[in-house]
DNA sequence: TGCATTTGTGTAAGCGCTTACATCAGCTCA
DNA sequence: TGAGCTGATGTAAGCGCTTACACAAATGCA
């Protein structure tokens, strides 16, 4: 790994040039130069340097990306639609996670100076150092949270989604809701689905914490929750929350849907697979990565240069867990 | 982020040698001098750019990790582990999934070029190339496979656990039992696990094949299993296809473990939540990640330059989904 | 006070590439 | 047959840093 091009331009008996020329493809070179050139690459087994090359032609050829943690499938999902694209552009993906760092501020302004642009989970950095990031010029996509001036932002549809949602259990004649979610960031994912079910059920439903969205945390907020007083339908922030509630209430001998509906959101493959499957929003994850991977090289590559704002439709999944509902398909 | 260290050293009537020691704290500054430059710094909101600072050090200060998938928490469990150890070294991380890619081995070479030491996980590079990665000298720590020449390999204590797993359950009176897990590897972990349950359990086990480690495919093998020709206990090659055999028996209206007794191995979060418990053996999954990014960072600072081959301890865990066992204590 | 150190700074040579520009054959075509 | 091309190659100037080395100024000590 340390042979140079000027060890291979030697060997072939020719100028460094005409070796970058051969390799790239980029200017004439005669048959049998690239022909010399490719052997003597061959033999001595001639990789060009990453370093150099990047330095030369000004760019990373990387991207970053920016999460708060990888537990559940909606990061991972999201990450790897990511890596998929930012591979077919010939990017790599470098990846800092920010739960539990110190000096976060520091760990992102040092991956933004490794890439050519960097993807941000909506929760993943403070908005002044996504406002500094972007005086600073550096290319970013913002998912999952909303518009912010300088930077891409990229998200799936919420609001309506909740409000179909909330209006499918109104159908289901429920009249005491629960919102079961972390606390709530103001213009992040899951506020958008609170206001959305808040603005169809109103006083109806109340608000209810978890530390985070995990299974486990929904699990504990609703065995409480289910303990304490009892809602004839529990809406969470996402399907892990869920499936923790569903475990709470299996635990506690309740009947989901009959003692108490639960719906997620997301659609990660466990809801399907939940007894009682999951009622749920669809959320097209892997597509959210393809879409900002794309969005980054547009704005890399300078085809685009005015940040846009793009919001990806999304689907109500009914399924077993929010009661019987003849009306509606199930999958 | 396009400012240079000529610029800070202009404004500050220095050199750029001086802005570089006074930077990075290495040979004497006078203390005016040093001021004058922060001040250049600050003003100018100077960054070191990466290729420069890595070209010259001849060092990328980032490792690699090349993984198949990112499914289920084992995946992300040991890359966490490993990024907050490499982020705590100083180094970046660049990831390269390799499932359903085309040319995986330039991939695999290209990320090479990039980084200072990689991480593979067994089954996501074919073994000819981790030779040739060897013999290119690429620092390289292979997880989750038996040891091979030239590269440190790292995995967690298989066999041992199998056997106390296999004599645990045989111990409950089982006598017809399934391995459910996905074709074998040679020399991958669940290749161990499957050996080390056979010796103790001999004819009385038959291997059954999944098509990946998921719950969804622990599922459709397990449901066809239990049809057709049940078993009393099925051992399973990790938590996520035991999550699918517990849906498979729930779903033909059978007991576990009354009907049937089921194993997983991981100790993933679910494992705990899952209804039955399941009994597993749990593995260090962030230690494995952490342990691959200190031996790396061994590898690259040549603090060693031999290879090592790790075996972390497991630790058998007993809950409810193997039946009623007086003798254990539960978690 | 004079000499040997130490301290502070600058100069310049890399690190490994890409590419603009210069050069020079060998052709084409009038 | 020579002007004008085109094609093939080399030269050298970056890209943005780090650091060995040189050197001048300041300091220590006898």
């Amino acid at each position: 790994m340390d042979v140079t091009i000027y060890e291979v331009a030697k060997r072939a008996g020719v100028s460094i040039a005409t070796v970058s020329r051969a390799l790239r493809g980029t200017g004439p070179v005669a048959a049998k130069t690239r022909e010399k050139v490719l052997k003597a690459v061959e033999e001595l087994n001639f990789t060009p340097s990453r370093l150099g090359v990047s330095l030369a032609e000004g760019r990373h050829a990387a991207n970053g990306v920016v999460f708060p943690d990888l537990a559940g499938p909606y990061y991972t999902e999201v990450l790897l639609g990511y890596e998929e694209v930012a591979s077919e552009l010939g990017r790599s993906v470098v990846i800092l996670s920010t739960k539990g760092r110190t000096r976060v501020n520091d760990l992102i302004k040092d991956l933004a100076g490794r890439v050519d642009g960097l993807l941000v989970f909506g929760h993943a950095a403070p908005d002044p150092l996504i406002a500094e990031l972007v005086r600073l010029g550096v290319r970013l996509v913002v998912i999952s949270r909303d518009p912010l001036p300088g930077a891409d932002t990229l998200r799936s549809e919420n609001t309506a989604s909740a409000r179909a949602l909330a209006e499918h259990l109104a159908g289901h004649g429920y009249e005491r809701f629960a919102f079961l979610g972390a606390p709530l960031t103001s213009g992040d994912d899951v506020d958008e689905r609170w206001r959305g079910v808040r603005s169809v059920l109103g006083g109806a439903i109340e608000a209810v914490a978890t530390r985070e969205y995990t299974v486990e945390c929904g699990f504990d907020a609703a065995r409480a929750l289910l303990k304490d007083r009892r809602p004839e339908a529990i809406v969470c922030s996402d399907d892990e929350v869920a499936l923790g509630a569903l475990l709470a209430a299996e635990e506690l001998g309740l009947d989901v849907p009959g003692d108490v509906a639960v719906t997620g959101w997301d659609d990660i493959m466990a809801a399907r697979h939940a007894r009682p499957a999951l009622t749920t929003v669809r959320q097209p994850m892997r597509e959210l990565g393809a879409r900002a991977a794309r969005a980054l090289d547009e704005l890399i590559t300078g085809v685009r240069d005015t940040p846009r704002h793009l919001i990806l439709t999304t689907e109500l999944v009914v399924r077993a867990s929010c009661g019987p509902h003849p009306q509606e398909v199930r999958t």
